[in-house]
DNA sequence: GCCAACGTTGGC
DNA sequence: GCCAACGTTGGC
């Protein structure tokens, strides 16, 4: 089983449509950056990742989901409605993946990037490196280690 | 293959 | 709302 994060604007997805429905999977589509739509494809069933917020008012991880369905092609980049749509995708040659994703658990309170960037031991982790804008990213056994316990869970 | 222009990300 | 940093595109 392999640790990921993975970033979102709380307004669009957030932990809390997870909770809300611990059982109903959700996709998560719309990723348009390669580095991060191949460690999507590296996802498996039962992986766990942490959800991040971005852009909002609190900012940070709220909580974890786990993968229930691996990496297949991302239906919206077929769907010339989508903002996702993308011309250059044929049902023979999809560009972008989508995985689906149940609720695991909802951090009572939100791990802050403050804090994040405050804990020792965290090198490497692209979330915390300069200029890094990568939405999908492994995350080590260590690192999961150290804001798990971080968040008092 | 280079690189300028452009659009996007995402914290502040 | 600002803007630095980045990835992608497309002309050459």
């Amino acid at each position: 089983m392999a640790f990921w994060l993975a970033k979102t604007e709380p307004d669009e997805c957030s932990i809390d449509d997870f909770a809300r429905a611990p059982q109903t999977p959700v996709r998560w589509d719309g990723v348009r950056n390669f580095q991060a739509r191949n460690y999507l494809g590296q996802m498996g069933v039962g992986d766990l990742v942490f959800i991040y917020h971005s852009s909002c008012r609190e900012i940070g991880i709220a909580g974890i989901a786990r993968v229930s369905t691996a990496a297949y092609p991302d239906p919206s980049q077929f769907d010339p409605d989508s903002p996702y749509h993308d011309g250059r995708s044929t049902p023979d040659n999809p560009r972008w993946l989508a995985v689906d994703m149940v609720h695991h658990q909802r951090f009572e309170r939100v791990l802050s990037l403050t804090r994040i960037k405050s804990l020792p031991g965290l090198e490497g982790l692209p979330l915390i490196q300069r200029g890094s804008r990568l939405s999908v990213m492994p995350v080590t056994a260590e690192h999961w280690e150290i804001l798990l316990q971080a968040t008092g869970a």
